[in-house]
DNA sequence: TGTGTGACGATCG
DNA sequence: GCGATCGCCACAC
């Protein structure tokens, strides 16, 4: 029960979101058996964005993360938009798109 | 070995 | 509703 488990259990869980959906940090904490903050430390080390949509994992109030580094956060919510997300506010989605695992 | 920091979450004011 | 603070785990120094 190492961090690599932890990490590929991360990226297993990003995944399998579907598209069109997003998911927490702290679904995929509780899904990989940490907490929510090892899961930002994950995918900001390992930065694969062409093999792990990590676009998909937002804050568990539904705004984006922020430090997302592969062009910013309208990036981010422009790329959930192609995939059928609509966001209620700047940078903000309803919890209806929340995929729980 | 110990301290500080961070793609966060929840609570308090 | 928003900003500030604490707590959480893993990692860098």
């Amino acid at each position: 029960m190492n961090m690599e488990h932890i990490a590929d259990s991360v990226f297993q869980l990003v995944a399998r979101i579907p598209k069109g959906k997003v998911t927490s940090y702290k679904d995929l904490a509780l899904g990989a058996g940490t907490h929510a903050r090892v899961i930002g430390r994950i995918l900001h080390t390992n930065v694969d964005p062409k093999k792990y949509p990590c676009h998909r994992v937002v804050h568990s109030d539904g705004s984006l993360a922020g430090g997302y580094v592969f062009g910013g956060p309208s990036k981010q919510q422009q790329r959930l938009e192609d995939e059928g997300v609509v966001f209620t506010s700047k940078h903000k989605i309803t919890k209806d798109y929340f995929f729980h695992f």
